[in-house]
DNA sequence: CATAATATATGCCCACTGAGCAACTTTGCT
DNA sequence: AGCAAAGTTGCTCAGTGGGCATATATTATG
């Protein structure tokens, strides 16, 4: 077989998208505390003891749809032209996300919202945050020709996801009865902007 | 009785801080894996079940030195005389801290250390993180009279809180083989002008 | 000071969880 | 086809968090 990818492989996938599905609708429909394992692991035609084999915990299957779209960013950033400043590349890396994520993102806000309401969810996803940190910084240390212990990648790095994690949550807290609601991709220039200036 | 704290407050404090160093103790002999709640409270002189009056778990246990010494920034941050410029009384804020723990903290470094190697601990220090970001971004609309949705107290808060957590990695990550050794302090004043510097 | 009110400690209990182990099934490769 | 590798499942168990009731300690009040 040619296919790039075997049946193996594609069928892990599946599983996995289908169990974060099913992790998602479960949560929505009952609450997150209401929501056990089993139950996810049923609903996806798993097993239980599957379910283990594919995420460490329920809070896991939930930002499953997060990790990938923050873990896309490192690859979208290696792929920009190296003509571009690390930071230019930074900012159209997320560009690119966000349109092709689209804007009126249900999923996004919903995730958003729920890991705002259970800190076992943003423990869990800041402890990604700062895998994808560390695997960020070191993508800028290459760029850069700098030493991966340098303090300017670290600092890079941080300073961008951290924009975009307080541009997501402006875009959450910003009421919806405002005439004009900004769009998160909006929010995340302007906080990317403050942060590229100088603070007094 | 007019005594500041009443008796009850302070044998919850002295509870408190003794599971945390029993937690400390024993992990460091045992590993963290290998250390149960159960031991834990032991070692401290309470039930098993109280020790959930107190934590959450064991990571939260493990963490409370850390994170007192974090939510004291906000504190000292409050204190700073209001004719400092905001990042300058973060900045001082810090240094009174770093100057008060002391140089040569072997907790601190133990502590950071561990949060390195567990995933677990390191989930809810960055959600210990965040709360003490809100915190902080409140304190800091207050002090500038902005809005608490403000998006300026936000990034401000998370740049600084973000500039000391990585000043504690490469404090970490410095190897003790070179010559001169960089102070805690040192790096961090390094990363804090870092970022009161525009990106390129 | 006595006693009521309140906060804390503990024991008992149970549903949930993560993971090791071994048997079994599916997929990949030749 | 046939074998090896990878994935799935059931069984099991120690560990965990937390509800509930009870006992005990601290504080407030008359």
């Amino acid at each position: 077989m040619d296919t790039t990818v075997g049946l193996r492989e594609r069928k892990k996938a599946e599983t996995r998208q289908a169990v974060h599905e099913a992790a998602m609708r479960l949560t929505m429909e009952h609450g997150l505390d209401n929501v056990t394992v089993e139950a996810i692991a049923d609903a996806a035609n798993i097993s239980r003891r599957t379910f283990s084999n594919y995420f460490a915990g329920k809070e896991d299957a939930l930002l499953y749809g997060e990790q990938r779209r923050i873990w896309s960013l490192v690859e979208a950033f290696r792929a920009r032209p190296a003509e571009e400043s690390t930071w230019q590349a930074l900012l159209n890396a997320a560009r690119g996300l966000y349109e092709e994520v689209g804007e009126p993102n249900r999923e996004l806000a919903i995730q958003t919202r729920l890991v705002k309401q259970h800190p076992s969810l943003l423990a869990r996803q800041m402890a990604n945050h700062i895998r994808v940190e560390r695997e960020l910084s070191r993508a800028i240390a290459e760029r850069e020709g700098l030493e991966p212990g340098a303090s300017r990648p670290r600092v890079l790095a941080a300073a961008y996801l951290m924009s975009l994690r307080i541009a997501a949550n402006l875009w959450i807290d910003a009421q919806p009865d405002e005439s004009r609601r900004p769009s998160l991709l909006e929010l995340a220039e302007e906080v990317l902007a403050e942060f590229a200036q100088p603070f007094r």
